[in-house]
DNA sequence: CCTTTTCTGTTGCAAAAGCAACACTTTTTT
DNA sequence: AAAAAAGTGTTGCTTTTGCAACAGAAAAGG
């Protein structure tokens, strides 16, 4: 699911057309937004990577999301509840573009290049969000450990064309990603290794079944 | 989250204005769609509710989304893979349109009214769609039974404004929707109800802390 | 209305996952 | 370049979850 335009001249040709959108940079570990109140915050990550994290009562972290260029968040896709902290906390350094959702709707009066673009790409950028969440719905009713793990290497090995790829996360944030435990998620990694099904060194992992 | 226009009048205003769009009845328990190819295939929930369903090689059955009045679904949501079976059941009598979605972008020549609404009201659509998702996804991040019956206790009392609500599916269902094992599910619910957390009789709960 | 099917509630036992702790490696910071 | 921090790999033990099986209740179907 790839999308037709290219958002950084997107991102240029917009930047003196419209006054309501801002740019702007974050650097590693810094947060990028939290869900807090409904604001209606509409992002587009133009470059670098995020997460989107929840730390919960016991102190458990989860990587609700993963961020990649072109991707979209923000608390227009958030019923905002109150028991949970979500933030958007970039892994590296990051451009995002911030816009408020109320706006697109009621178009600028001037009708600016940003706006003809993004109300056309929306449903295409949209769309692409619902096809992530839809597979990432998939890995987490996985039952078991394995399947999680499998299925998520058997997604990453799909994208790369090819059985051998580099995990896109450290071990840890691939345990908070998949939802378990670190260290139950090694020892099975381990299992998986005894068992013949992958070989794995470091964080590249080749799948050897089918 | 509740989208602004009348989806029945639109249906019936549509009906004689595309010949691009079916609108199809499905009886309880029928199939309505299985995602299998990449036919783009884009349906909205006219009425009823429907589960799409996932069945694994154990034979373990997950419902990976429910649908009720005005939710879409379809396979352009979703990137298709070999390993899963997905299947779209009919919970009770439903009415559906459906459409391909490529067709969409490259409107009717003739500028029919159920185009003109749909690029109108689709993102507000898919918006609600991303929102739903997003919910699910935080449900089944959570690392026990309990926080996920609790969570989507909580939820559920939020939408209907009241601490006492009925739960949408059978209890079975609910265990395929949490995506854990019934009788752990039921042994679960039992502990909630002596830790004094919720009451329960039959499907009615009600959350007794906070 | 009776029969069949599905759903609910429960349990003992087995398997999987979580927790806590520690040593070692790699990366980041100063 | 040294010190600090973060990440990896491992393990013993505990807790949670899953599995299998069954009985009774409720719902669906003829």
């Amino acid at each position: 699911m790839s999308i037709n335009f290219d958002i950084n001249n997107f991102v240029n040709d917009f930047e003196h057309s419209c006054h309501k959108v801002q740019k702007k940079t974050f650097e590693k570990n810094e947060v990028i937004t939290s869900y807090i109140q409904k604001r209606n915050q509409f992002c587009i990550l133009v470059s670098g990577n995020a997460d989107l994290v929840r730390y919960d009562l016991n102190g458990n972290r989860s990587i609700i999301e993963h961020f990649s260029k072109d991707d979209i968040f923000g608390e227009v896709f958030y019923n905002v509840t109150i028991n949970n902290e979500l933030l958007v906390e970039a892994k590296e350094k990051c451009e995002v573009l911030i816009y408020a959702y109320d706006d697109i709707h009621s178009k600028c009066r001037n009708n600016c290049r940003f706006h003809q673009q993004l109300s056309e790409y929306l449903p295409e950028l949209i769309l692409s969000k619902v096809t992530n969440l839809n597979m990432r719905v998939e890995l987490l009713t996985k039952r078991s450990t394995r399947d999680k793990l499998l299925g998520y290497f058997s997604l990453l090995s799909t994208k790369n064309l090819n059985k051998s790829f580099m995990l896109p996360f450290s071990l840890t944030d691939l345990a908070d990603y998949l939802s378990v435990d670190r260290s139950a998620m090694m020892r099975e990694l381990k299992l998986l290794k005894e068992d013949g099904f992958i070989d794995k060194n470091g964080k590249k992992i080749t799948l050897l079944y089918k």
